[in-house]
DNA sequence: TTGGTCATACGAAAATAGTCGTATATTCGG
DNA sequence: CCGAATATACGACTATTTTCGTATGACCAA
């Protein structure tokens, strides 16, 4: 029972979550490093929310070294799901629908031919229900 | 111009938000009352929720009267695409068809078939693009 | 008119999030 | 061996969000 049940990370714990999910095992300093690209804090900020987010087992990390590897401890689609069903209640009433056709109208990122498909493919399997 | 430009409401202005957006106009006992039937707090919690909002541009309200009269400030679908693009951006890594993936495949929010002819038209509309 | 009910205003505590300075330990090049 | 670079630990300050107690005034029924 390693994996805590309901998780709410914060937008910060988001970021770093985020780049965890792609890298697998990362140094604080890496994830630091990748954060500059969108924000700029300090390295003792990184750290420290990777150390609390350790704390509340959002993250896990192997500290047999002396530089600490860290790696995401919660899964990324049921993190995904979990927040998205909140904001389905708490931004658009309950209708995931609504959700979705904002989403496919948002300008700032459109969706290419080839993930319109994916998502005709997955329309076409439920609609079969 | 009254319209505030970024708005990034908290989580409880977004319930209230809801509320208002559903109901058109509100005194805060009735949103209080509505609030009520998800959480649990007290009426001058609620009532100072609504004023900050207010101060910020969020709500207006009418005040001629004792009881004042409420109203949303911000556009429902603009909020919904600002927070969502947000999202998308935070959780998503910026693919919204990610989103609508795992949207659509949220077992606690089913969409019913009218919901997906819908999102099927929206898709139409897109791939003709 | 007077007491009870209901309304807003306001201040400030409590809870949460984010930020960083500083201390201290380890490592390594020269 | 020594100092610079780099790591973690930790405390504390700031900001934001949420919560509510209390004050005060209006309204109304008896």
């Amino acid at each position: 029972m390693s994996a805590p049940k309901l998780i709410k990370p914060t937008e910060s714990e988001l970021e770093i979550l985020q780049i965890l999910w792609t890298k697998g095992l990362a140094t604080v300093r890496e994830v630091h490093e990748e954060l500059g690209q969108i924000k700029d804090v300090g390295y003792t900020t990184t750290l420290k929310l990777m150390q609390i987010m350790n704390e509340k087992g959002i993250v896990k990390r192997d500290d047999s070294m002396r530089t600490h590897v860290y790696q995401a401890a919660v899964n990324k689609e049921k993190t995904q799901k979990h927040l998205l069903s909140k904001i389905i209640d708490n931004l658009f009433g309950g209708s995931p629908t609504q959700l979705v056709i904002q989403a496919l109208g948002d300008d700032s990122h459109k969706a290419s031919p080839e993930e319109l498909e994916k998502i005709q493919a997955l329309l076409n399997s439920l609609k079969k229900k």
